[in-house]
DNA sequence: AGTGGCGATGTAAGCCTTTGCATACGTAGA
DNA sequence: TCTACGTATGCAAAGGCTTACATCGCCACT
């Protein structure tokens, strides 16, 4: 920097005004600066700066698993916003609550952090709140108050979804097929599942809404139980993620039960598993792009004006019909 | 710093040396120092410590594109070798060769990069070797001398599948439907595969080894050309990928022809898909994570050691037997 | 008893910026 | 012509840490 300051004849004040606020000097002066830096290929020292400034353009985000393509969607939409705005982004695939997670190790050179919470955790909320840095949460709806949230809006999808069922099946032949019950994802579409048949007409019970887990598996075994109590009759499954649809559609190949004729299956998520599959699945469509963009925005946001109101944005889902269900009447 | 060393008694550069050198102080001393610092809670400035040291536990990771769970499984190793070391992990979704890309833009705060190359890139790659920092190449063969590199042993699992296939199938019969051309994976893949059936005595020509790109649509395309040619016959082929055995599946589907029965197929990474097609996709096992986590090892050796002597860490890759594979012959 | 050396600790310089305050100059108003 | 003020720039302190060098006991050796 002070070579930069003597090949323009300037202190190293100006040169650091000439990048911070060049409102402050004169054009001449700013512009003979800038073609010192070029010349000597001068970057300013991030480490000095942060010292100074005590701020940095590192954003945290931590996943509780970075894994498959669900979070690396996630992960892509956010790095792009990050670097659109000029932040770096730091990955934790963890959010541990103990000192080895992002929130604990990363404290003090982060700007910010944003943390994805799908199930309940008091430990790890706890250190959030407590720690200094401004963050974000993802699709979490707890700890409401004054914290920018982003989330993913179920209900649209997830009533759409339904409402698709119905077109062809009797209310009463509509199931649920969550994952893990404390998912927050899984209890928004479970009760929005069952408001919106009640609403139709038919309270489902807890035969008609399961909980297990996010795999294939979970899916092929619970469809089983399913079909083997439905004696024929055609149902109307909507699963929790499309791997659970996707089990769901082998129970059926189990017995010979045509897609969409006999089953009708609605996914979450329209991973790429929807489009592979023969027939296609039909799925509820989570734009997890937008919303890691959506999560650091709103974090960028916050710390450059820090007394703003809590946000919260809703990112729409939307039902996508691909083969595995059957056309609405006409 | 300051107030930990007047409640330890000391001066802040014991309190310094009982983080950094621990041996250099008196045991007691160390354990009253450690005292204060858990009593007080003090971190050390991550930014101050930079300046100092011109170090920082921070380290770029520069993918082609965080896209699937391929590159999710990628850097889901390396952020646990990262961690492990106590290191942070820095992402950067394109691996640009311009000013926006995580060399340009993290040059002087990271400690080492990380950089996946699949293809050609003289531009990014003159940007590398020009930047200050130490980096070690992922999955890229170029630039041979002197650089730490991480690839992938594509020899051995190619090896195996043609074998696998030359079990049940002529080697005439024999097929290769790569991804892109240039892709530094596919043309190993390629290579081998054509080596492996001269060794058996039949050299393949440019018709039974084609080139494309990474998607279902490519094998489906490819497919449905080679098997109109075979006239019925059974033939093998080995796939760039796991998307295109699929497709490849899809044009055995569109024709009615059996898989494993009279169409042999073996992919490629063993992602998800493999596991959850039916049958089961026969596919050679790439260890992604065990690939991020030796990229990242190999960068923190470079950086702990500047003049050691350039590795390469080469990562087995396996056959695994699924149902789109005839079994060998007993 | 005197001295050399070693282990433990303190002192203070320096890492590179940013920024509050001071300075210098020029201009407009009185 | 003098004052007052605004604009462009410089000066120097501060920010938290590391580390070379200095200091100080203390023990072992001659």
């Amino acid at each position: 920097m002070e070579d930069v300051a003597k090949a323009a004849a300037v202190s190293t004040a100006t040169v650091s005004r000439v990048l911070n606020s060049p409102e402050l000097v004169a054009p001449e002066t700013a512009a003979r600066v800038q073609r010192a830096i070029q010349d000597l290929g001068y970057r300013p020292n991030v480490f000095a700066q942060g010292l100074m400034t005590r701020k940095s353009r590192l954003l945290g985000i931590a996943l509780p698993d970075i894994h498959g393509e669900f979070y690396s969607e996630l992960l892509r939409g956010a790095d792009a916003e990050a670097r659109r705005q000029g932040y770096h982004l730091l990955i934790s695939s963890e959010a541990r609550d103990d000192e080895s997670g992002l929130i604990g190790s990363a404290a003090g050179f982060v700007a910010g952090v944003a943390v994805m919470l799908t199930e309940p955790n008091e430990a790890l909320w706890k250190q959030i709140r407590e720690a200094s840095e401004p963050f974000v949460v993802i699709d979490s709806d707890i700890g409401a108050a004054g914290v920018d949230r982003v989330l993913v809006d179920n209900a649209i999808g997830t009533r759409d979804a339904v409402d698709h069922l119905l077109g062809s099946v009797k209310p009463e032949r509509c199931y649920f097929v969550g994952g893990p019950r404390e998912n927050f994802d899984t209890e928004q579409r479970a009760r929005v599942f069952a408001d919106t048949l009640s609403e139709r007409g038919h309270r489902p019970d807890e035969r008609h809404v399961r909980f297990g887990d996010y795999s294939v598996d979970w899916g092929h075994r619970c469809g089983g139980e399913i079909l083997a109590a439905a004696n024929g009759e055609p149902i109307g499954v909507l699963a929790g993620n499309d791997e659970i649809a996707f089990g769901v559609m082998l129970a059926a190949a189990d017995r010979g039960l045509n897609v969409p004729g006999k089953v009708r299956i609605i996914g979450f998520d329209d991973t790429r598993l929807a489009t592979l599959l023969r027939p296609g699945l039909t799925t509820v469509r989570v734009p997890m792009a937008q919303v890691g963009a959506a999560a650091i925005a709103a974090l960028i946001a916050r710390i450059d004006e820090p007394g703003r109101p809590a946000s919260c944005t809703r990112l729409p889902t939307e039902l996508v019909v691909r083969g595995t269900s059957a056309p609405a009447k006409p």
